[in-house]
DNA sequence: TCTATCGTTGACATACGTGTCAAGGTCCAG
DNA sequence: CTGGACCTTGACACGTATGTCAACGATAGA
């Protein structure tokens, strides 16, 4: 397919499409005029790349690791120089540490949208006592 | 504490501290010579806040889920407007599509990580089996 | 054939987080 | 009093992910 539809296909746009392979992210071929041509695979492997940029990954990182998600497994020796798993496995303890970060705070928001929902919807004569302490109100 | 010791005990520079309260992040007082006076308590929030940022989060958006955070929790009624309510519930829920993201992604590397780890640990021999599918090596 | 739509490259622009530097003020130790 | 460590503000610079625009080529439908 060419860069139009494929950036239809995944949320995003041709400029982003020709950005992404400008680092090395993707490598579609060409069609006899020029045009790029692109396999239906990466539709997914863009969403993929977009997901990992939006969760905070520069392209330089997501780039070393997309030759590790191919499915089924194909294990790339090239890239399995003992430095290259090094910086792999430090990543991916970075990307748990994201995870957790944001899994924390994403409950804290949570758990504060349930109080407030829970004050707005019953008028003011219910307890909310399921906190750890009594919420005060500031101004 | 001074802007100095802050930086040092949450692991970042003085120019960031300045730049998260430019962008109203945190608010120091000052002393009377004009020094920047931080409170304890920002030392854990200045870490959030790294952490929020890390996972990709943009400043605009930690600043409005910020007092979500405080713990023991207080409702702040001034930032609980209806559509300020609705921000923080799509944005929970962008936060746990990264998570997703983040989650899937990170196991799949582990998973290469495993493979390739098993294959130099052991020569050649072993049949490398709990695989989906046969590995094909790709130069 | 004309025109609209899509593609190409290249350049410039912007937002954001961060680094760095200059010019100067504060404060403490020697 | 002086030197060094620390603080102030302000400015400029950079990398990265994006938007946007110009100038041009390709393609398909009226």
């Amino acid at each position: 397919m060419r860069i139009g539809e494929l950036a239809r296909r995944a949320e995003t746009t041709p400029r982003l499409l020709r950005y992404y392979e400008q680092q090395g992210l993707i490598t579609p071929h060409r069609e006899a005029n020029g045009y790029r041509e692109y396999d239906e695979y990466l539709v997914d492997r863009v969403l993929q790349i977009r997901g990992l940029l939006d969760a905070g990954l520069p392209t330089r990182i997501i780039k070393q690791i997309l030759p590790c998600l191919d499915t089924p497994r194909t294990i790339h020796f090239a890239d399995a120089t003992p430095d290259m798993l090094d910086t792999l496995e430090s990543e991916t303890d970075r990307m748990t540490r994201r995870i957790q970060c944001l899994t924390r705070n994403r409950d804290a928001i949570r758990e504060y949208l349930d109080v407030v929902r829970g004050l707005s919807d019953q008028p003011t004569d219910r307890p909310t006592e399921p906190l750890t302490s009594r919420p005060e109100v500031a101004a």
